[in-house]
DNA sequence: TCGGCCGTTGCGCACTCTGCAACGTCCATT
DNA sequence: AATGGACGTTGCAGAGTGCGCAACGGCCGA
């Protein structure tokens, strides 16, 4: 690994938490100011950092555009997205799409409720990913060693009482998810909130991608969410359906690690 | 300026164009394979590369957050979107906020329209700087010899015949713009979408903003969206005063050990 | 079975990055 | 108005680090 390319790249999460001045960047990477000078150059030159006029350094317009176009390419959002809007359309709620990727699970696609009240969510953001619905699918399906490693590298926060408390009761979890072929989070991540979740397959039947309906209990109970369970399952078959269709003949693929 | 970093950061703009592998990223950038690897593991370490069951590398996660952070640290947005929803409740037209840098311009929140056709556009997307209207206004407030140095070194691509054809006529539009306060593009990107702009100033006076309204030819004639201009200035200057009496004079920032 | 393609590894050389020290500037303080 | 300090910037010499080479190994198609 390049330590001066290492380096450069911690500055992004450091810059990501606020702007901060060549001082504060070259204390916190542990250098002497000229060589975080020199590191917040290349990344401005690159326009990944920005100066202010207060010459302060915040993130720059190019991680926008990369991200954008980064997305952009995700041909699972672009199959999916018409499927979450008519879903969307029918119940009224919160639609997400997700994807795993290196131990995180982040929304690629969000369609916002249409009532008043509505869950706090980004795309980009990383999901709560011992209690998201869409967490527990996607990682469901991991082999049995990555599930086991990576369930014991997580950290399990009590957002609230009904949070995943641990290792051993999220894997069971997962197991569950895995058998059942759907997932639920009822309160797991915030206390009001309920979500149910299908797992969206590829040609070669792995779960590429999960999407999730939402709703707050003002709005509808968990009973009634539970109800949209089928609907859930049929557009997510349909989206599965539509990306391995359109998926050319792919490669063949090695099923054992 | 770091060599190294510059080859690393040089790879993700490749990258952004769709999934390469390794020897597609090494022949690019012009240099060994070996030395493309170890760029593309460090990139791939924070998380700024993914690499997919093919081995292909394609824009990682990180990117996403990463963005979704800065994003969320402009205060600008912070402030003007209700605003902006505002607006856009009562108008049912796409309402966007842009923001200059670096000599580029770009959307950095947007409120949808109410109507089945839309504009298409994205938050993050750079605008069509030559004929957009919120970039007259954000680029009208430089400084003489910036706007003309910037004007000098744009493409001035014809997307549609009302487009800004060269650097003259659009410094005569920036001047017009400067003047009046006020921007509007009449079919100069699309042939059939017309907007209308207003500035966002700082305490200052400087430009630091820009919103705009905009609509399809199908949907109101440019005559009607006009009509709409005061309600946008008197919504621009609305953001203006809350974003200048928010903003505390300068704030001071303390480093915890 | 063989040949080619691609990703990966270890290594020695030298190029490039590093930290130091000194300078210029701006601002706050006396 | 003068002084001190904080901060960003520059040039430099040393050495640490990234560089390309060459060889290996796995995979796939011939």
């Amino acid at each position: 690994m390049s330590q001066t390319v290492d380096r450069a790249l911690s500055i992004l999460p450091l810059l990501a938490q606020g702007p901060a001045d060549l001082g504060q960047v070259a204390d916190r990477l542990g250098v002497h100011k000229s060589t975080a000078l020199r590191l917040l150059r290349t990344l401005h030159e690159h326009g990944l950092v920005y100066r202010q006029q207060d010459q302060r350094y915040r993130l720059g317009a190019r991680l926008f555009a990369l991200a954008q176009e980064a997305v952009e390419n995700l041909d699972v959002r672009e199959i999916a997205h018409p499927h979450l809007a008519a879903l969307n359309e029918r119940t009224g709620h919160t639609v997400h799409l997700a994807v795993h990727e290196d131990g995180e699970v982040l929304y690629i696609d969000k369609v916002e409720s249409r009532y008043p009240v509505r869950m706090y969510s980004r795309i980009g953001k990383p999901v709560a990913i011992t209690v998201a619905a869409v967490a527990k699918l996607l990682l469901a399906d991991l082999p049995e060693p990555e599930r086991r490693a990576l369930a014991a590298k997580l950290d399990y926060p009590r957002y609230t009482p009904r949070s995943t408390p641990d290792a051993a009761a999220f894997l069971q979890e997962l197991a569950t998810v895995r058998e059942q072929g759907w997932a639920t989070d009822l309160g797991g991540h915030e206390e009001s909130i309920n979500c149910v979740a299908a797992p969206i397959r590829g040609a070669d039947g792995r779960v590429v991608a999960a999407m999730s309906v939402s709703a707050p209990n003002v709005v509808v109970t968990a009973e009634e969410l539970l109800a949209l369970l089928p609907l859930v399952r049929r557009t997510a078959e349909a989206i599965s359906h539509d990306y391995s269709g359109t998926t050319p003949p792919k490669e063949t693929e090695e099923t054992p690690a």
